[in-house]
DNA sequence: TCCAAAAATGCAACTCTGTTGCACGGTGTT
DNA sequence: AACACCGTGCAACAGAGTTGCATTTTTGGA
């Protein structure tokens, strides 16, 4: 996915939102191979959301897709974001503020079999909420019979940015 | 505060809602103790509030209150939690659910310098969040330039009851 | 003891997030 | 071309959390 990433630099036109960019044919032919390998029909919407997504290193809400997307609507949007979580294009982070953030899987995530077991931080100052891939969640040993199926782990406090 | 669970042995009148019981005179002015331990005012309803709490064993969201306090309004017990909260009386729990839980704090926890450090579990069958004081949450080593200030630790799966 | 001030309570209303139902429209298939 | 299917957009709703305001209760001082 990294390469989707470099592609990202290519020649892009404004248009719409301020924040919506469509890149070039080759860009998008890339993001639809991405939605294709996840078995989801690429949509013009979907490839918009998606490309988005891999702007932002930050994980969103649907409110910010929202607001950068003002011409769509907000049920699309949401009904797309749970498209991409139930194909593994994106996990679901609950960072504590109570409202869901998603962000990009990692290439090597395997959503259908273990829950992604990274950290998350989010900041106190900007509020974003960032993924920490490399920072595993360390083994918890529960009292005997509680049986752990998923691990949510959000520290929070000043990033990087605005430390 | 374990003493005060002990007298909660004590006989019971049960009225208003079958879940609502007022317990001894000494049971109540134990509770009244407490309460004016952390600098809140005891009137009738907080010594309510908080016999509940010492009743469960588990976390309680504000409808769960609403639930065991039909005469009360939403808003007072609202009101009432964030009352406890600010005095150090119970902490709230984010479990992930996207429903705020309130347990009561331990007797050591010192709210006010550190946030509560211990794991919380959530049980996917009965829905019960349960606080695991004795489970601290071990270090987090964060990159550089990251401050952390909370950390809040869920895990989910089925709890001892349910397995 | 009584009164005034302060605090707590109860009611109504509202925001925001998440969610569902339904109708419309485009796309692909036979 | 007809059809089914899927995505999209609009409307509406549920639930949690929250606030404003009027009323009641409690507290503290005269």
């Amino acid at each position: 996915m990294a390469a989707i990433i470099v592609l990202g630099n290519s020649k892009r036109i404004r248009l719409g939102s301020p924040n919506v960019f469509i890149g070039s044919f080759v860009l998008m032919k890339a993001l639809e191979k991405v939605l294709e390998r996840n078995k989801v029909r690429p949509t013009a919407m979907r490839l918009l959301v998606l490309q988005y997504l891999f702007t932002k290193n930050v994980a969103v809400s649907l409110t910010d897709l929202e607001n950068s997307f003002e011409k769509s609507d907000r049920t699309t949007l949401y009904r797309t974001l749970k498209t991409f979580v139930e194909s593994c294009l994106v996990h679901k982070i609950d960072d504590g503020t109570g409202v869901s953030k998603y962000a990009l899987c990692e290439e090597n995530c395997n959503c259908e079999i273990e829950t992604d077991l990274h950290v998350h931080f989010h900041c106190n100052l900007c509020k974003q909420t960032i993924c920490l891939p490399k920072h595993k969640i360390p083994a918890i040993y529960l009292p005997k019979a509680f049986l752990p199926q998923e691990v949510n782990l959000v520290v929070k406090g000043t990033c990087n940015k605005c430390s």
